[in-house]
RNA sequence: GUCCCCGUCGUCUAGCCCGGCCUAGGACAUCGCCCUUUCACGGCGGUAACACGGGUUCAAAUCCCGUCGGGGACGCCA
């Protein structure tokens, strides 16, 4: 493949708050398509806006990228052939396009001021008219325009639209036409002399040799007046591809009002990246056959393709992306999930920090032992609360337990069982087994009525992990030095069968 | 208001371009059964959709027109 066919494709974000998911879709698609085609992907930081814009916000938006795994080869932070890579460097590159396109009439000078023009504004809806630019500095001589400007009046400089429909193709939506009485003259360098997105995302495609606009369908209406402009430069238009919105359960675009929308939020629940990634990827693109919902990144990478990219605009689905990441916690390497299931416990204040490798061993079984319970790993210090916070008074009074506590096999149950575990401590797996059988034939019970009492008498709860697991890491649990105390078998015996003794 | 885009199970979607293989497939959720001396996991099965109305055709989810519904844009925001 020739160099100047390589694939370039560009996410180029503002930095003006947290990466949203629905941008996240599109940085995927795009180095997607770069990773497949080995082309490259491109970082741009779009900070034109230097009201909102925050450097902040830019580191922050670097390391979210990072954590979910998408890799840039050019950017602010990586040199490559076209830089610089941030538009707030770029400004010489605007002025010198923008003042060639007067100096050649496809752009002119416009004197109009906001009051004026929300004014023709109004005046257009008022009439059912398309509120576009009038067009009034369209006609005005190049001196005279030249003349006012010197004399110190401020002036935008407008693109002319041209006289004719304007066609472009795009890979998800297929051709695109819009009558030029649509798209008004755009303002491509504002009076105060700072260019105009609009504007210099055309140029800098255009000098980072952009071969796919790939970017949200909130932009499919701006692409005419792009269009327009590539071609008042004499550059070369790429192939746009525009993804739809991202839809929240009552069909408004996904915002914060609908919950988690940033990747720190996602990051936050314990969301894995991996997860998060499958999951948007097969929001509003699925393979051929459409049978196929696990995709490890190298398998995004060779099956992923734009014109399968489905148009309309899908919902987000958490329970979807819950599944996903049970699947990406169950399946995903161990080690890495020990680790930040570990995180989760810390920050919660139920493991010291630093770990003794002792007290290590113990979390990781602990995560291995709840974590295919969660279906995100914040809620890891919830779960593990069956082994922290047993509390015989709350399991006793406890409304869930009530069905199991009131049933007439209870009480026997629990009293032969308690009667026995009291002398084991610490308790092993193989005198469990051996006392379950001796209740279990002391009390003629079996299968739930045998085994509901006893796990409310060790956890507080009917339901909860294997006892083969449960038991040992309870026990080891007690003689570790953690900043909550896990109580043992004993404690949790000795302190039920009193709290059950309270109660008739 | 005008323009643009979109419309298959509750949700994500396959099928649509190149009409018949569609009695519309998969997945999430939901319901039921099985497995497990509990629960979860897992396995098996069920409920559930071509927005509506007209055409074209021997035949339409698939092509055409209209209606309705949803979203977006119309900015000296990005």
């Amino acid at each position: 493949m020739a160099e100047k066919e390589k694939v370039r494709v560009r996410f180029a974000p503002s930095p003006t708050g947290q990466l949203h998911i629905g941008n996240v879709r599109t940085a995927l698609f795009n180095w997607l398509l770069a990773r497949q085609k080995r082309g490259a992907f491109v970082l741009r930081i779009e900070d034109t806006d230097v009201g909102r814009s925050e450097a902040r916000y830019e580191t922050q938006l670097l390391e979210d990228l990072k954590w979910l795994g998408l890799d840039w080869d050019e950017g602010p932070d990586v040199d490559g052939p076209y830089p610089p890579y941030r538009q707030s460097d770029r400004m010489a590159i605007y002025h010198e396009n923008a003042q060639r396109l007067v100096r050649e009439q496809k752009a002119y000078y416009c004197f109009c001021t906001p009051e004026e023009l929300e004014r023709e504004r109004e005046q257009a809806l008022k009439e059912s008219r398309q509120p576009i630019y009038s067009g009034k500095c369209r006609r005005l001589d190049p001196d005279e325009a030249e003349r006012r400007r010197a004399a110190g009046e401020a002036a935008a400089i407008r693109l002319r639209i041209p006289e004719h429909p304007i066609r472009f193709h795009d890979i998800v939506r297929g051709d695109v036409e819009f009558s030029n009485e649509v798209v008004s003259d755009p303002i491509i360098v504002r009076s105060s002399g700072m260019p105009v997105y609009n504007y210099v995302v055309v140029i800098d495609d255009a000098a980072m040799k952009i071969t796919h606009v790939i970017r949200g369908d909130d932009h499919l209406s701006n692409t005419p007046k792009q269009v327009a402009l590539y071609e008042a430069l004499g550059l070369a238009v790429p192939e746009f591809a525009h993804l739809s919105t991202i839809l929240g359960p009552d069909r408004e675009r996904l915002s914060k009002r609908h919950g988690a929308t940033s990747v720190a939020n996602f990051r936050e629940m314990g969301i894995l990246p991996e997860a998060l990634m499958n999951y948007l990827a097969l929001l509003g693109w699925a393979p051929s056959g459409g049978n196929r919902e696990i995709f490890p990144r190298p398998e995004l990478i060779k099956e992923f393709s734009l014109e399968r990219v489905t148009p309309s605009p899908a919902i987000f689905d958490t329970e979807k992306l819950y599944w996903l990441n049970r699947h990406y916690i169950k399946q995903g390497p161990q080690e890495r999930i020990h680790q930040q299931g570990r995180g989760f416990l810390e920050r919660a204040g139920l493991l010291p920090n630093p770990l003794t490798s002792e007290v290590n061993d113990w979390a990781e079984r602990l995560v291995s032992l709840l974590a295919p319970y969660v279906d995100k790993l914040d809620q890891l210090p919830d779960h593990a609360g069956i082994i922290f916070r047993f509390d015989a008074a709350t399991a006793v009074a406890a409304p869930e337990n009530a069905e199991v506590l009131s049933s007439s096999s209870a009480k026997p149950v629990m009293q032969a069982f308690a009667r026995r575990a009291v002398n084991e401590s610490p308790l092993t797996v193989e005198r469990f087994n051996a006392i379950m059988n001796e209740v279990k034939a002391e009390t003629a019970t079996k299968g739930k009525d045998l085994f509901h009492p006893v796990r409310v008498v060790l956890i507080g709860s009917h339901s909860g992990p294997a006892f083969d697991k449960l038991i040992p890491l309870i026990e080891d649990g007690s003689r570790l030095p953690l900043p909550v105390h896990v109580k043992s078998v004993r404690e949790r015996v000795e302190e039920f069968m009193e709290a059950i003794k309270q109660r008739p």
